[in-house]
DNA sequence: GCCAACGTTGGC
DNA sequence: GCCAACGTTGGC
């Protein structure tokens, strides 16, 4: 009898390499960490009401100067509190949010591959196969976008392939 | 560093 | 609830 392999989700994430790259994740304990900081609703309720563990993730670079996926992670923990949010000291901080009632909260991401080259922004650009993306529309800056699975494979190939 | 596009805030 | 002002994002 064959089990029903759960439905896995395919998610970007967004990461300014100076603050925190996916080299940083791989070194991290365990290749894991705690994605914090989050402070925007639509991608909070993307975490908190849609991610999974075993979730696929495009990592990638933005604000840098070759913004693209540079990498694959994957979630291996559920949305819960940000705690960060309670840190006066933290640059995460907000009042607003309390341990008895946390507005924000964040999942965990666990290192899987970095590709041998970057999959740049105007690769993703030029792939007619990727011209849906959300990352592609106009003033678009969600951290995190959701992406259908044709697209996580596709960029994956793109990324795994040595020489373009 | 510029700046367009966007989300949030707060006065009214 | 409107909307101007403001702060942020992020490519270039």
């Amino acid at each position: 009898m064959m089990r029903p392999k759960p439905s896995q989700a395919f998610w970007l994430m967004k990461s300014e390499p100076s603050v925190f790259s996916l080299n940083d994740l791989k070194a991290s304990p365990g290749r894991t960490t705690s994605w914090e900081g989050v402070r925007n609703y639509q991608a909070r309720n993307f975490m908190r009401d849609k991610m999974r563990v075993g979730d696929g993730v495009l990592f990638y670079h933005s604000n840098c100067s070759v913004p693209g996926v540079v990498g694959l992670a994957e979630v291996v923990r559920e949305a819960y509190a940000d705690t960060s949010a309670f840190d006066p000291r933290s640059p995460y901080h907000d009042p607003r949010s309390n341990r008895e009632n946390p507005r924000w909260v964040m999942v965990d991401v666990k290192y899987q591959e970095e590709f041998p080259q970057v999959v740049p922004l105007s690769a993703i650009r030029k792939e007619p196969r990727l011209s849906r993306m959300l990352l592609l529309r106009r003033g678009q800056r969600l951290s995190i976008q959701p992406v259908t699975p044709e697209e996580f494979r596709i960029i994956r190939e793109m990324g795994r392939e040595r020489n373009s």
